[in-house]
DNA sequence: GGCGTCTGCTTAACTACCCT
DNA sequence: AGGGTAGTTAAGCAGACGCC
């Protein structure tokens, strides 16, 4: 197996439908190259990750000066962008990382225009969304929304904490001051459910929000040290958490989706 | 012109992994 | 070593675009 063998596999791989070139990560290709031929050893592949990522960022250099084998999926967008502004530096970089690191936001991006910093969360999303949707974003991500679902986390994380301040203020300002939720920012996050029986006696009330339910269980699996010492992100279940996800061990994310089938909505109990 | 569709963003929690 | 990111799930909102 030699690196340049590769070329095929990432080419197939950049120039995949679906493939958002300008949010693809140089590790997302080697997953990928690593899903696709069993013949390839994870250990070898992490032991040549520069030369790979070498191979990758030439090949998709190729991709977007226009020498790509063939069918580029995704017409560009009629304007601006020449070239995808993308998680991948050009061949001289050699490394090829994740997106922009110094950008902290948005790999996939177009700049957005510097959002003023007094904006809150909410309206920088509108903005962006605003702004992305002012191009042809639609058709390429159609079958690609799940993909960019999947980056929408990247949401900057000093940004994220503050917002979350901000959210808990904000709830505990507008139940105060008796104040109609504004737009309810939040939109159906602030909203209340009403708790299963077993979900409510492991968060000791009978309704929350969906995020106060995900941080009362968390609450809970740590106050009773639920968490596998080997694997946190496993939880065992005692005999309430049993009752409530029906298995023994369950793992945080599975947590998460189980959790919607204990909420209910008030009108749909009443 | 109006309505329907589509998209991305927000929050919470956590760990593992990657990169600098 | 420390910081950043990916991954999961939910509902609702705003705005642009497409179609009739």
């Amino acid at each position: 197996m030699t690196i340049a063998s590769l070329t095929p596999s990432i080419t197939r791989i950049l120039t995949a439908p679906g493939v958002d070139l300008a949010s693809i990560s140089a590790k997302a290709v080697r997953r990928q190259l690593l899903a696709a031929d069993d013949s390839l050893d994870e250990e070898w592949v992490r032991a040549h990750k520069h030369e790979i990522d070498a191979v990758i960022a030439q090949v998709f250099h190729n991709i977007n000066s226009g020498n790509a084998p063939s069918s580029e999926p995704e017409p560009r967008p009629k304007s601006e962008s020449p070239a995808p502004a993308l998680a991948l530096p050009p061949p001289s970089a050699a490394k090829v990382t994740k997106a922009p690191k110094a950008e902290p936001s948005k790999p996939k991006k177009l700049s957005p225009p510097a959002p003023s910093s007094h904006l809150s969360d909410a309206q920088i999303a509108r903005q962006l969304s605003a702004e992305l949707n002012t191009r042809p974003t639609r058709s390429a991500s159609t079958g690609a929304s799940s993909s960019a679902g999947s980056k929408r986390k990247r949401a900057d994380t000093k940004t994220k904490k503050k917002s979350k301040a901000e959210i808990d203020s904000e709830d505990d300002d507008a139940a105060e001051q008796g104040e109609k939720p504004k737009k309810k920012a939040r939109g159906g996050f602030a909203k209340e459910y009403i708790l299963s029986d077993a979900l409510a006696s492991v968060a000791g009330v009978p309704t929350l929000s969906r995020p106060q339910v995900v941080k009362s269980l968390w609450d809970y699996i740590k106050g009773n040290n639920l968490q596998n010492p080997t694997d946190k992100r496993e939880i065992i279940c005692d005999d309430k958490l049993k009752a409530l996800f029906g298995v023994a061990k369950v793992n945080m994310f599975t947590m998460n989706k189980l959790v919607g089938n204990h909420l209910s909505l008030p009108e749909e109990t009443s």
